[in-house]
DNA sequence: GCCGTGCTATGAACGGCGTTCATTTTGCTT
DNA sequence: AAGCAAAATGAACGCCGTTCATAGCACGGC
């Protein structure tokens, strides 16, 4: 079947890359050694995939699926019942995984928004949905410790709680001086989690 | 005079690309453009500077120049004497004057980190003196909010701070859904400031 | 079992990039 | 005015992603 040659080699050009990129990095990932890996000819890249930017879009998926797979793991507590101050320690732990996950898959991570910078094309539409759906597992435990505003204040505090996270993150490990010390990561972003949310909890005197 | 020549060309090299990365980003920058705007040779680029990297470093100094002087303008206050809410009041300002001028210079702004993530090469030695100067700014109000911790604990806290916004300007104008729409970055950036360091200021309950 | 036919795989060739370097031009010294 | 070192030049190089004329293969009808 020709279906399945197609398939078989979209699979073996996304894992080559994947592996490139999880060596190298996206600015080691060339067209002429991903062929040689996958074992296809250079035009053979080009009869699965638009361009290289859709085939790193691909790997980019992948990336993010194993992204959330990390987080659904620690949401595996009750989810249910869970206390302001527990919701808090969930959502310090979401946001640890978050800081393991792209230091222990650094070129991966970095490849999702490295690419998106450089390349002017247009995001597939999976780049809008999938990640909205990572945000499932921090506005859960948000509900929690925020229960006045409504969703879509929430929502919004979500958004920017990872962004804050996001950037500790990003300027943490790549060991810039603008940000805390990778040996201090997990305990800034422990206490920034906490504070911010007690912060919110709690708005008071001068404002 | 042969140093003038050269100091003038350098110079012209210099604005050409700042305007053309200001005019199209750094993706748009290329020698061939870049000789034609500046009237001189393409292979006069490589008598001023050894490559392009570090034309773009040079690129970079201003807009961080830039950058610290707008921070300077809002730390114009009594730095002397503040208050606690005043100074997260200062804190906050400075965090809006980040986000405007990232909103401002847009295409200089995302270079400073777009290009640093591109080459691999070693950073000169500025980069990594120079941000580090800009954190003046953020440690004087920190410290009547902070009075307690040591000045190391309180460099933590800047630049984890610094980090967090950072991360929400970055995505936040990148207008990814993971982010606040841009319409509320500003209301997102304020709470957030004001929330983090009345946590901190307030360790309580539970933890 | 064989042949025609349509589709896929191929890698040389293309255009564009940053960078180099043999050559020309310049500007200063004698 | 002549000589010469140093600087300016742009054609050429190597590498990149991408294309496309061609080669080869699989498959349905005889």
């Amino acid at each position: 079947m020709v279906a399945d040659r197609h398939a078989e080699l979209r699979k073996r050009l996304i894992e080559a890359a994947e592996a490139a990129i999880a060596a190298n990095g996206l600015g080691a990932l060339k067209a002429r050694d991903l062929a040689k890996a996958a074992g296809c000819a250079l035009g053979a890249i080009y009869n699965v995939f638009a361009d290289m930017d859709e085939l790193i879009f691909a790997v980019n998926a992948r990336t993010l699926a194993r992204l959330d797979a990390a987080l659904a793991e620690a949401a595996a507590e009750p989810a249910g019942k869970l206390t302001p101050p527990s919701a808090i320690a969930q959502l310090q732990r979401l946001a640890l995984i978050y800081l393991r996950f792209a230091a222990a898959n650094r070129h991966a991570w970095t490849a999702l928004f490295e690419h998106r910078m450089t390349s002017e094309k247009p995001a597939p539409d999976w780049t809008l949905t999938r990640p909205v759906e990572l945000f499932t597992h921090i506005e859960g435990p948000l509900e929690i410790v925020l229960p006045e505003p409504d969703a879509r204040t929430r929502n919004l505090v979500a958004r920017t709680l990872f962004s804050a996270i996001h950037g500790i993150v990003l300027l943490g490990l790549e060991q810039r001086p603008v940000a805390a010390p990778p040996d201090e990561l997990e305990a800034q972003i422990s206490l920034f989690v906490a504070s911010l949310l007690r912060g919110m909890m709690r708005p008071d005197a001068f404002d």
